[in-house]
DNA sequence: CCTGCGATGTGATGTATGTCACATAATTAA
DNA sequence: TTAATTATGTGACATACATCACATCGCAGG
């Protein structure tokens, strides 16, 4: 499915535009591509575009001062992502964003988002109900930080998207769920 | 100040709304009562309301099956809480909300929320907002557990809000940072 | 077809935090 | 005020996970 038949399935889950205002609406994005191993988003960049995933795999990271990777997100087809506190902010980025696999992504600026937003009541109630949504994920996840242990986020992590399992190497699966690859290395091996 | 004006205020940070569309807004609100330790959602509870805190102090808890408390947020004047994957998935409340000490909440039906997105758009507009925010500040503290030690997660937290350390007894800050009481408890007395 | 580097496995050891047990201080209820 | 409950402190010990060091494996580029 090319970039704008899956944007508008996915958007018509949750608000309804006439063909009219989705041609309008999609207008505003751009599409790109990118090769594996590509940057999005760097630390320090100013950030203003927020990207629907078309296909491939994106990852969104933080760096700490140890230089030791934290993965906040993984990003797949019809996932949106970006660095949403400096997008919301308008500071420079924390967080980076880069390609795990070739990738295709629609690229939505900020402030056409806004526009876009105050002109079609239907896409402010999808942005809304695309951030609950995240919301709700994220609390979910921050619950599973606090109540299991490595293993069973692991296993979590596995139930909820098993396509992750082949597609992203597994000192990434380790940097998503907070832990050395050491220690992930040793939960699926006995000991 | 009281809860209209509260509300009034709140709002109007993020939305622009005449004093009619507001009073119109402010009538689908109940204002309830509560005493230090009741509860307000209970596991299992169908859950149609979020609240905006007046005054006081809540707490939204999950408890797991070894009866261990964590908390998700704690709720202070002007803040929202509620079950919010309860909420939008129309399921049973999997996480608790009570008062830490007397509170006053104006309490949001679900289905009024939603009417009220789609009669005023500004109204829309201040959820999707807030809910941003939400989603930040959640991100926020998943980078934080997974980057910081709990002696780091405790000086953030007392950074971010001062008021909690004479507020609440410091057996719930344990249950937000995700440790132990005695694991905090040796956190600032040395060792 | 090499060659080199990124990805993974595994042992030895260190450390943060949990668990359990008990003491004491501070609130709340009666 | 007294009694009961809840909150907090502290020691001894257990455990999950990190760190460091080194070995192996597989794939990508020259």
């Amino acid at each position: 499915m090319n970039g704008q038949e899956l944007l508008k399935q996915h958007i018509s889950k949750t608000a309804t535009l006439t063909d009219e205002q989705f041609d309008y609406f999609f207008s505003h994005f751009t599409l790109l591509s990118f090769k594996k191993g590509q940057t999005i988003i760097s630390e320090g960049d100013e950030v203003d575009c927020e990207y629907f995933v078309v296909s491939g795999c994106l990852k969104a990271f933080f760096i700490n001062d140890d230089i030791k990777m934290y993965i906040l997100q993984f990003a797949m087809s019809t996932w949106w992502t970006s660095d949403y506190n400096a997008l919301y902010s308008h500071s420079r980025a924390t967080i980076n964003v880069d390609c795990i696999t070739d990738a295709e992504v629609l690229c939505l600026k900020s402030a056409d988002r806004e526009k876009l937003c105050a002109e079609i009541h239907q896409v402010e109630h999808f942005f809304r109900w695309r951030t609950n949504r995240g919301y709700v994920a994220s609390q979910k996840r921050l619950l599973s930080f606090m109540n299991n242990d490595a293993k069973k986020r692991y296993e979590e992590l596995l139930t909820l998207y098993p396509e992750l399992y082949n597609l992203v190497p597994k000192h990434l699966i380790a940097a998503y769920l907070g832990i050395t690859r050491e220690t992930l290395s040793r939960l699926y091996n006995g000991r």
